[in-house]
DNA sequence: GACAAAATAAACAAAAAATGTCAGAGCTTC
DNA sequence: GAAGCTCTGACATTTTTTGTTTATTTTGTC
């Protein structure tokens, strides 16, 4: 659900938009199925968007933006660095997960990816910023020991995260791989 | 899975159009997704079918067909009659609860009635008819209670069935409200 | 209640997608 | 290599979707 926008009326239209992604596919869904979805016509949509690449645009924006937020607010937390860094990647990977789960959720992945490259690319350096700023202030404190410098790391951390997702076949597949790369990784920061 | 048919090429059409009506639904599957689930072009497809709505009627009918030989199994079982009752209604009723637990299966149901009213009508006579003979033979034996006479009883069986499918919300629900219904009528049936 | 301003939908032309058909290409079988 | 198949690419037609414009309704203000 969104609620952080600004605008009820774009948060009805967000709101069906990915309804129906989820449902028909990106493909297959109508401009007016979104507008009946979110309970207007179809001209009160394009008051507020474009097209449906503005929307799969705007979707992704949000998406990423509440992730930064989840995983900021876990690389916050208390506990072992091994515990933080899993509580950050359950946090960057849970929605992920819900939206594969749903019956069209890979097209929607790849419509996502081709109509906003930008958007994605700019979240993803962002996460990768975080892990980073996280890294070294561990490393600071002499709580793990990098391989490399920090940015490396939370760079290797991000696309490896990608390139699970890119080969997830459901779910529950992404889930268990993630969950074991989060180990992984862990254990290999971990100070002997 | 349709096996039941002669030509492996309409099988082949059969399960990709079911496939796709579950996946988007059957206004939003066009002849191109079935044909392309089938593994041949759109036209091959026209060789077979004359038209989307004869392939939904062809679906009708060979999940009656399949549904009329797995009742008359359940009927000729042994057992007492509640049980025999059950596993009938059980039979009768399994595919449906699939259907109806498919994306759009829903949807699916609402097509089919509209579109092939007349199998429909046919396949829950035969089914009656079932019902009915399996009924007289039990009174016969004494091994059940009729009110009124066998014809009336298997008719009501089969219409409160479509009334549960009918006001269905979920697979669940439905499998749930069969059971009951199925421990009710066998009770009914009892001798004492 | 009358007036402007904003919000909404009905209607329209343009573009895109889906449909149904047919001539011809490829493949077997004789 | 001809006759009989099945299949596909290409086509005209219909239907759906899109983006916009125009008219209507609603809202708040005086």
């Amino acid at each position: 659900m969104i609620e952080l926008t600004a605008d009820p009326k774009q948060a009805a239209i967000l709101n069906s938009a990915f309804q129906a992604f989820a449902n028909y596919g990106f493909r297959k869904t109508s401009m007016d199925d979104i507008a009946k979805g979110a309970g207007m016509s179809r001209p009160a949509v394009y008051l507020h968007y474009k097209n449906k690449e503005a929307i799969v645009r705007e979707l992704t924006q949000h998406y990423y933006t509440q992730k930064v937020a989840d995983v900021a607010v876990a690389l916050k937390g208390s506990g072992s660095v091994s515990e933080i860094l899993k509580q950050a990647i359950r946090a960057q990977t849970e929605g992920i997960a819900t939206v594969l789960a749903s019956p069209h959720g890979v097209e929607m992945l790849d419509a996502t990816k081709s109509m906003s490259t930008d958007i994605v690319e700019n979240g993803e350096a962002e996460l990768a910023r975080l892990y980073a700023a996280w890294l070294a202030k561990e490393d600071a404190a002499g709580r793990v020991r990098l391989f490399g410098g920090p940015d490396e790391i939370a760079t290797t951390i991000t696309r490896s995260l990608k390139g699970l997702k890119l080969t997830a076949t459901h779910g529950d597949d992404y889930e268990n791989r993630v969950s074991r790369l989060a180990d992984l990784i862990g254990a290999g920061l971990q100070v002997r």
